[in-house]
This record gives C-alpha cells, sequence and structure tokens, in this order.
DNA sequence: CTCGGGACCTAAACCGGTTTAGTCGTGAGG
DNA sequence: CCTCACGACTAAACCGGTTTAGGTCCCGAG
C-alpha cells in the first residue's frame, strides 16, 4: 500500500484538507474536538507529512547544508568531523531537519552558490574559516544564513565555537611550570583563523609567562608537515626543549621523528598537541593534549543555524571550555650544559 | 530579484511552460529551433529547475542517504568515512543528487524506516554490515534501493566493495616469508562482516602457509581494545613472533603497548594494520599496513546506487584490490631461545 | 477535394502539502 | 426580528515543476 497522503486522512476524517493541516501545525481556527479526531485519524492511517511536498509548498528545503572545503586528504585525516556531524545531526533530525554533506575540493564558491541557487538549503554551517574568507560575504550576498564554526578571535564576522586559545595557553604555562623557557610551535596554516589563533595564543602565553619570542615553524596540519617542521627545529642550533603543536596529527608524527632519531620523550624533548584523538591516550609515550567537547559544539551550532533560518532570537550558547589533558609526553625540562 | 521559474522562461520564450519542461529534459516532440530558442532563455535567465519542485512532481528525492550507524566514538576514529564520502560526492553532485547524512546510534531501524517513509531518500548505502544483519531485509521491505558497502565475502546479499581478504593474506604471507611461524590476529567483532572476514583471511592464509592454527584475540577495532588484546596475547607464556592487526588504530595502539614494554618492534616483534591511515606511515616505527583506494569505492558505490535508483542495469564495478604496504613495523622473525 | 496522420505545441491535471478567501450556522446585541 | 460578528470549516489557489490528453496545421495520398 502506498504512503497516505493528507487527502486520505480528510476523507477518513470527513473533513477538508485544509482542516487536516491545520491540525497538524495546531493552527488555531478548529474545534478541540475536530482537531482531536483529526489526529487520531492521522495516527491510525500512520500519516506524517511529506518532507517534499511541505518544502514546495512552504519554499523551505527543510535541510541545511555542511559545506566541507577540505581537500580530501586532510578531510580524511581529521578527528573533527565526526563528531562535529554527530552533535549537528541529534539536534537537526528532532527538527526534521536533514543534512547534506557536499565536498568541495577548490572553488568552493560555486557549491555555495549552487546551493542557494537550487534551493536545497536553508542555511549553512562555514567551517576551516580563511583569515580575509570570501565566504561569508558570499553567503551574505546570497542571502543565506549561515552559521561560522570557529574560534572566535579577531573575527569581524560572529562565529560559534570553543576558543581554542585557552586550550594552547595552558598547555605552555603546564610547560613553563615544568621550567621549559625554550618552547616552539608547530602552527598551521597561517591562512586559516584556526591555526593563527593558536599560534597567537602560544605567541601570547609566552610573553606572559616572560619569557622570550619563542621559534614557530608552520605547517599545514598533515603528518607529513609536522614531520618535517620538527625536523628544523631540532637542527636548529639550539633546539626547543618543548614543542607546541597545533594538532595530534603533527604531534604524532613529530613526537615519532623525536624518538627515531633518539631523542628521549619527554626526556629530552616535551611535547603537546590539540585535538585529543582517539590514539592520543595510547601513544608511547601518551600525548599531551588539548579536548573539546566537539559533539556539544556540533549541536549548538545546529541550533543557532536554525534559530536563525526560522529568524528567531538566537540563544545564548555556553560550550565548555578547551580543557588541557596533561599524558606523558611532557615532563620536566632537561637541564641545559 | 528572485529566482526566475520555468513560466517566467516559458512567457519570456513565448512558449508554454510544458514545451520548457520538454526542451530541459530534451524529450521528442520539439522543433530544433524552438528548443535552441527556449534553451537560450533560459541560459539567459539564469533559469535551472527547482530540485524541490522536480522531486515532488516525479516523486523522488534527488537524494541518497548514509547511515552512518556507529557510535559516535567509533565514527570518530575511522579513516573510512571521509574519504568514501568525497568519493561518493563526486558522483552524486554531478548527476544532480544531494547526500544526505544520518547518524543512528542504536536502533537504526527507526531511522530507515523514517527516511524510507518521509521520502527523502531515493536510495542509501549501507555500512557496517553486521553477520546476519537485519536491514537488508527491512530495506527490500520497504522497497529502498539499497547498496551494501563492504566485503562481499560469504554473504547472500549482493555487496559492492573491496575484499579484504587478499590484502590481510598478503600480510601473513609477508609475514611467513620472513620467517614468522607465530603469527597472532587482533580482530574486529566477529558480528561485523568485515571483522569476521578479515579473521577467515588470516587464519586461512595461515593453513596455505602450512602453519599451526594462530591464537585470535577478539577486540572491536578501538584503540582501547586494541592495547587490551596486545596485553594479552604478549601476557602468553609463548608469545606470537607477529600481529596482524583488523585496523591501524588497534595496531598504532599494540605497536605502542608493545615499545612501552621494551620489546623492539620489529626486531622483537612485527605488527601490521589495516587502512593506511595517514599517520600510519609517521609512526616509529612506520607501520606495514594494507591500503585500499576507498574514494574509488564511494564512487563506485554510488554510481550503482544511482543505477539501481533509476531501474537501469547494473554497469560492472572494477575496484582495485587492496594491497600491502610493507614499511618498517615488520622484520625477520626473531630466533627463539 | 477530402481525409488521415504526423509534427509541434498548448492546456490542464497532477504531485502533496500550505494558506487565503469565503461559506455557513449560531448566538448576542440592537 | 434583523443584523452582525465570530467560530468552525471548506473550497480553491498556490508552490514549480512533469506529464498526459488534446488541438492545430500542414502534408501527401486516395
Amino acid at each position: 500500500m502506498a504512503r497516505p497522503t493528507i487527502n486520505d486522512v480528510a476523507t477518513a476524517a470527513g473533513v477538508s484538507k485544509g482542516a487536516v493541516s491545520f491540525a497538524l501545525n495546531d493552527r488555531p481556527g478548529l474545534a478541540p474536538g475536530t482537531r482531536a479526531r483529526i489526529l487520531e485519524v492521522a495516527e491510525q492511517l500512520g500519516w506524517t507529512p511529506s518532507p517534499r511536498a511541505r518544502a514546495l509548498s512552504v519554499s523551505k528545503a527543510l535541510a541545511v547544508g555542511l559545506v566541507v572545503a577540505r581537500p580530501p586528504e586532510v578531510f580524511r585525516a581529521d578527528a573533527f568531523f565526526p563528531a562535529f556531524i554527530s552533535g549537528l545531526e541529534v539536534v537537526l533530525s528532532e527538527r526534521g531537519h536533514a543534512l547534506l554533506l557536499m565536498v568541495a575540493e577548490h572553488d568552493d564558491a560555486a557549491t555555495y552558490r549552487r546551493l542557494a541557487k537550487e534551493g536545497r538549503v536553508d542555511g549553512v554551517l562555514v567551517t576551516d574559516l580563511q583569515v580575509d574568507d570570501p565566504r561569508p560575504a558570499l553567503l551574505a550576498e546570497l542571502g543565506l544564513p549561515a552559521v561560522v564554526v570557529g574560534p572566535s578571535v579577531g573575527q569581524e564576522v560572529p562565529t560559534l565555537g570553543v576558543d581554542d586559545g585557552p586550550g594552547v595557553r595552558a598547555a605552555v604555562e603546564h610547560l613553563v611550570s615544568l621550567g621549559h623557557r625554550h618552547i616552539a610551535h608547530v602552527s598551521g596554516p597561517q591562512t586559516m583563523v584556526h591555526g593563527r589563533s593558536r599560534r597567537t595564543a602560544w605567541a601570547e602565553a609566552l610573553r606572559e609567562a616572560g619569557l622570550p619570542e619563542g621559534v614557530c615553524v608552520e605547517a599545514d596540519f598533515s603528518a607529513e608537515s609536522g614531520a618535517a617542521a620538527t625536523r628544523a627545529l631540532l637542527d636548529l642550533a639550539e633546539p626547543p626543549t618543548a614543542i607546541v603543536y597545533a594538532n595530534d596529527l603533527m604531534a604524532m608524527a613529530g613526537l615519532s621523528l623525536a624518538v627515531a632519531r633518539g631523542i628521549s620523550v619527554p626526556g629530552d624533548l616535551s611535547v603537546t598537541g590539540y585535538d585529543d584523538t582517539e590514539i592520543a591516550a595510547h601513544l608511547q609515550p601518551s600525548l599531551t593534549t588539548v579536548t573539546t567537547d566537539v559533539v556539544a559544539w556540533g549541536r549548538a551550532a545546529a541550533t543557532r543555524l536554525l534559530e536563525m533560518v526560522d529568524g528567531r532570537e538566537p540563544s545564548p550558547v555556553d560550550l565548555p571550555p578547551a580543557r588541557l589533558v596533561v599524558r606523558a609526553s611532557t615532563g620536566p625540562a632537561p637541564r641545559r650544559p
């Protein structure tokens, strides 16, 4: 038997389909008895409105989009998306919205344009914001509600997310308290907001601790680049005694490289990561890193986006801050000869 | 200015909207000149048909669903999905289909039911097939086209994917050629098809090599469980000289555990993984593992699903087989005292 | 000259909802 | 007693496409 339509319900309940629609969306103008009867019939027939038809008539897509603007290799390695998506889904599905996922390799402007033009989504989530990213302006121009996900530092664009500064700062302070004075940083691309904010936090924390400016090598969040950056740091005339990495993947690659060179971690070198990947706790030595509740973050982002789509007041979000998890990859600074 | 509709195009071209529809879907019955004129006007107005309206009238969703049936923690750690999704997207987007992602924690039957009932998707991709998985039957009952993604071993249900057997077998053969005779396996859950197929391949390869039955410890693909399984193996009276892990995550955890115990890898113990995670190549020692072209896999799955949705003949798929990547975590078997 | 039959195109129904305009009956107010 | 307002509901338009059932017009054959 085919899915029942609103007409079937109307006929069965002996009313017009308008009445059924009224009952469903509980709008005023129906006698309580009638409303109850309609709902009962609907229940009994197992009818739920077709999102397709509804989407057409209310001119909404009942879906939001997430454009992954990373090249597949990077997307692949990242611990962020799966957890984030889990969080999104919780909120979206209970509100009857679907999550559309798109992967845009390069020229993602076209993807956003198409999304808006085809009307497949009511709003989008923007991740991996670049410095001077053209997308917020583009989306504003397209009139597509958007929530920019990420740290909120130094952006004109309002963003939603967990600031990574405190986590990175905590890592530096932790190292300082262990006696480290040469704390280097392997950063993400400085073209990306979260690459820049982590670097800034590291630099500031050093300054606050009264230490001289540290060495920073820019990498791109990949294992490969993390290893290369570490190599550069270890080859310095005066190598650092601690390295703060902008993510776990680079930290793990760096840690392995150091070990391969016969450098003891944390005996000779301390390292910290960012993300708290599942494997981080099981490495040898286990990785000191920064953890955030990404699932909660996803929930908050979805909630906010739906509010924007419905034109409601944005409710304040309260996300637990990033937190340093101290493990075995950090230890007292070695005595310098 | 609002999006132009088919009516605007029809008026501008001086024809009926039916004609515009004919031109768009190039159906016969239009004079070549008229067709060209209509398309030109459409082009000029920047009109593309609304997927919403089209979905309603052709009774199709123009979208396919991917239900991630893993608990978030597992989803999070997996290297498979991002690459797979990238592959799907390539095919789907060029065919005008969207990818709907849903996360189902436990009773995913409800999710599939809802998906089918609401008509939000024309078909679904089923991953992480369990042994005696109820989903294929459920989907058949719901009449929802589905492509089951995974190794095709011993299943009545037709599946699409790269067999993991050859990769695992290659790993065992590689170890055998290095002189290993005690090759253990840390498997995935035996309730899952790919947990079982990898284990079977391992066992068969041992038999083919004329070796006695090996020890297998069942784990669940998580780092935690991989470490625990490794601990159990190392505590045996006669520990193995090599361990074949069912995925990289467990292999990495196991490798780290061994190193922490002062066991040399690959001196005393060789280990292999499966997945070729990005970090695998950068560990110390780097991990010998099995790699598959997951992106191609995604493309093939999407292609097949769209064929099913359109009721066309399934075209044969030809995926590159899984391939062993030999790195530094495997070496000659140690001489037994 | 008439009739049959394509070729080409239009009008209208349809998909399944939402929403607006309007109808009907009833009770209160004048 | 008549009107008016209001509550409860229905009919119909509408969202933007696709598709089917005609309706012209022109041509060639009988």
